[in-house]
DNA sequence: GATCCATTTGAAGGGGAATTCAAAAACGCA
DNA sequence: TGCGTTTTTGAATTCCCCTTCAAATGGATC
């Protein structure tokens, strides 16, 4: 018998093994007992602690999503010069690779917030704090005269983000020739030319 | 009884009522009687066309990019200016609104084009081939002084099949703001930066 | 170490979807 | 009209997954 633990311990397992379960099988191909797989557990167990599966799903993108989002605002913190801030944050909004899972997560719930409410809003509202988080940097730069932007910085902000989801799933996808080095290239490409600044440090 | 139709008649229909099947219930949701009910038709005769659904399910991908992609190169035939070209095709790459099939379709192959090798070429492909499509038209621009490009035309390119993707994912999931109108601003404050030209009329 | 409660198992059921296939229907052609 | 072929149906079968639930297990508490 899998090892005994407490209900709030469970359900962080749970939702990490949903998570995993997701990027194997896709959020509409997913089943109880691939989640109770990967968490080394019956599917009665699962249900005993979700009897909505669907709401153990949307619990493991919501979570994913936080993740992503913390992770990448905890990487900006190390720095304070704007031209870092702004290279540092283009590198981690992309994945480090085709089986990144955080990446291979998001990228399920593309097709997926296109017929469900719940997923396109978790998805939205991701998209709309790293258009901030972009934006602030772009101010501070600008403020600072080291950025002279080409646009306002909502818009950069926004084709910035757009940008990184687009190439992460380009890379998710295996393309042959875009890899995160590349993929964050290109970005820069636009970063420079949007900035005036050429990004070197 | 359903009309009687040719061996390759009918196979065009279930290809078609395949690419609505997905749009409803997902890639990964699609099931036999989904599509056999677009169709108008039992399983056992979808199944008799297609003993196999997932080749029918690719061939519905495929079918749908291809009427995309010639849908753009359709349109861009239309003008020989490079810059109505180049706005005409940012338009054209862009859904009509939350609800578009086409790009509803496309969408639904992000997730899974990590998960499966054949999504992933279909996917890649069609990105390659936007690409190149792009490209002709920014360098025809700059080889008559029209654009004086901020980088090299491919990697402009790149970018510009990129925000395209990404927005296409925005309005999908009903962004309140990012509506085509938006979108098809946002990309081309990017055109604008890289081509040097206003773009306008 | 006995009791109690929360957690997990495993088997049984119910339902729905895929698959198979014989029969029926529609069409082409003589 | 009648015949042969192709396409479609509909029912039977099988398979798989969700759901339920009684029993077993493990840990905490006294």
């Amino acid at each position: 018998m899998a090892q005994r633990k407490s209900r709030s311990d469970r359900r962080i397992d749970l939702i990490e093994a949903a998570r995993r379960a997701i990027i194997r099988h896709g959020i509409d191909g997913v089943q109880l007992s691939h989640v109770a797989e990967e968490a080394g557990l019956t599917s009665g167990a699962v249900l005993y602690h979700y009897p909505d599966l669907s709401e153990l799903l949307v619990e493991a993108q919501h979570a994913g999503m936080e993740r992503f989002y913390e992770q990448r605002l905890r990487r900006l913190a190390d720095f304070t010069d704007p031209v870092e801030k702004l290279v540092v944050t283009i590198r981690s909004g992309l994945p480090t690779g085709p089986l990144d899972p955080d990446v291979r997560l998001l990228n399920e719930l593309g097709g997926a917030a296109g017929r469900n409410r719940v997923y396109g809003v978790l998805l939205t509202s991701l998209y709309d704090r790293q258009v901030s988080m972009y934006q602030a940097i772009l101010d501070t730069g600008a403020a600072l005269g080291v950025f002279r932007l080409s646009a306002d910085s909502l818009t950069i902000a926004r084709n910035l983000v757009a940008l990184e989801d687009a190439y992460g799933y380009r890379i998710t996808a295996r393309h042959p020739v875009i890899d995160p080095a590349e993929a964050a290239e290109l970005i820069l490409s636009y970063a420079r030319a949007a900035t005036g600044n050429d990004l070197s440090h």
